[in-house]
DNA sequence: TTAATATTTAGACATTCATCTAATTATCTT
DNA sequence: AAGATAATTAGATGAATGTCTAAATATTAA
């Protein structure tokens, strides 16, 4: 459970639950978001999806990123929901 | 709200929360649930407070702490409450 | 199969962080 | 006022973390 914490902890993380949450994206369109390099976002979709928050799935040159819809995927969302939306997202 | 984040981050904080969720404790009496030095405790409880999940009022020689009953102090609760009990905390 | 695009992995670096010891502040007791 | 107890602050240290560049892997297109 530790690493649903360490991965909630950093901003872009949660950035990125917050744009998963409203639609699967690729890798590449998660990127437009951020201004980090490709191998740092890719970084923390391993956190993400070390800590199951999110899954990967390859569709041909692509790889989707979805969240992972489990009890704690749910939790983390309505968390997510409740404590963003106040000053922490940029968008 | 990152500050709320980085606080439960930490395991040892996550289990302070727990602690304080039973009751208000001394430092004293937090101290005696840990295996860190006071230092480090009044540490933790530093980041706790700034992040707004705890209250501190001293009470003549001692201080005692409490949660922070807030919205955020509330859902917190919740929250902690269904992500802890599953392989967290060590009690 | 060669070139191009998408994503990850490896390795390095600077910053943040949890922890400790030692010193300091605050309160109580004698 | 002096000593004892409670807790915090200061400063140091090693580990963890976020980021980058460069290289590697996977897939599509020519």
């Amino acid at each position: 459970m530790d690493s649903v914490f360490k991965a909630l902890s950093d901003k872009n993380r949660r950035q990125i639950l917050t744009l998963l949450k409203k639609q699967d994206m690729t890798v590449g369109e998660i990127q437009k978001h951020f201004k980090i390099t490709p191998a740092s976002l890719s970084h923390h979709l391993d956190i993400l999806k070390r800590a199951d928050l999110v899954v990967a799935e390859r569709e041909g040159q692509f790889i989707k990123y979805s969240l992972n819809i489990s009890v704690f995927g749910e939790v983390t969302k309505i968390f997510l929901n409740f404590f963003n939306n106040h000053q922490d997202g940029k968008e």
